[in-house]
DNA sequence: ACCTGAACACCGTTCAAGT
DNA sequence: ACCTGAACACCGTTCAAGT
């Protein structure tokens, strides 16, 4: 008998980073980044939770991983599109990704240190701005005001809580919000695409998305026309 | 002798949710949100951990009550300023607030359903825009823009790990860079006020922070001039 | 040399027993 | 009626003992 992995004896696959990784995405994705701990993920992979720590030195490094598996369902950039079409598009990539995976926006947001994955995205893009124009300086500043948003999601404010089942309590809830915040409840309806909704339901997040994001290129777009350069 | 406090048996400062909020907040300030727990938070003030749940219902509830704190110390809106000089500083004095204490981005970013308090910053922002002449549906979509920015704060992307200290190391690692994230390091230094800095260095988040508010303020009257409604 | 069970030092929260 | 100690069901990770 070879020392290798045993033919015949189907006990289990061999353990590998890579199955570790995809372990975490998956259970995460089913059962949310709550539900991810060592232990549960050894238990879904028939292992005893030391095991994992041969392929991830801690939970941390998991997370890491699990993060670049995320980035790396993200589309190649396109070829030979103008600077905006293409930072465009792959924000937009970047963010089916993204939702595919909910868990994740959280996870990256709590990251400190990039790694390659993460550092080829924003190279990748940063490439794009220099490539249609802009000035070192500018696509810095550009960089930083895309923020998170180059990762596809941002921070939504409004609350989510769905409003209260019971019409009578639901009735008294809108009375409240009508005498202390009667702005919030003027602006509430306004841009949802089902009428009559209450604040933050029937909102339209890509359209939100989309909405921003256009207007900070086209913000961006103006400040390159005009060669700006930071004031001394 | 009467029921109440008892005058002259320097116990203890009764307990209220007040003070276990205001302990939370320093006790975060001081260690970290990593630190806060219910147990470590009972002992700080003297306390059985089981205590503390007459005054909160759980660790969520004591969260939202300390973000409550945190959101208290923003300033009150400015009288008589027209719809960006008031939307600008109030922002920034939101922003003061939170740098004040660290751990309450993550928090208010984790937080589903929003509080009297957060309710109360977020009409008042949405009545400046009102007031500015700014159309519901266009002041609905607006705020979405802003999302977190209200708070007066964005996820930065950047890698922040210092750069190793080793002279020979940190020469590899800008080769390494250098080779596979050429662009990275084109615009590393651009925009730092120091000159010479690594990625990530040296760089003035308050003038980012303003730079991305700015072109977003701008994007904003710009459609509010136009009087801007969505194509259908 | 490799693997792993038990143990450590924590959590948030329940609950029954005590005053 | 009020308060609280002990207990429950978890964590991530260390480490020594076993094969």
């Amino acid at each position: 008998m070879a020392p290798t992995v045993q033919a015949g004896a189907p006990r289990r696959v061999a353990l590998s980073r890579d199955r570790v990784l995809r372990a975490g995405v998956a259970l995460a994705d089913e059962e949310g980044i709550d539900a991810l701990s060592m232990r549960r993920l050894a238990q879904r992979l028939g292992v005893v939770p030391m095991a994992l720590y041969r392929h991830v030195a801690n939970k941390e490094e998991l997370l890491d991983g699990m993060v670049d598996v995320v980035i790396g369902e993200i589309d190649p950039p396109l070829e030979g599109a103008d600077w905006r079409t293409a930072v465009r598009e792959r924000i937009l990539s970047a963010r089916r990704a993204l939702l595919r995976h909910p868990w994740a926006r959280p996870v990256i947001e709590s990251r400190t240190g990039a790694s390659p994955v993460v550092l080829d995205h924003m190279n990748s893009l940063i490439g794009m701005f220099r490539a249609g124009g802009f000035s070192a300086v500018l696509t810095h500043h550009v960089m930083h005001a895309l923020g998170s948003r180059m990762w596809g999601f941002t921070q939504e404010v409004f609350p989510s809580a769905p409003p209260p089942e019971d019409p009578e309590q639901r009735a008294a809830m809108f009375q409240q919000v009508a005498a202390r915040w009667p702005h919030i409840l003027e602006i509430a309806g306004a841009g949802a695409h089902d009428q009559g909704s209450v604040v933050g339901q029937g909102c339209d997040d890509q359209f939100e998305f989309e909405f921003t994001l256009d207007l900070m290129l086209d913000g961006f777009e103006r400040l390159r026309r005009q060669d700006w350069t930071p004031r001394r």
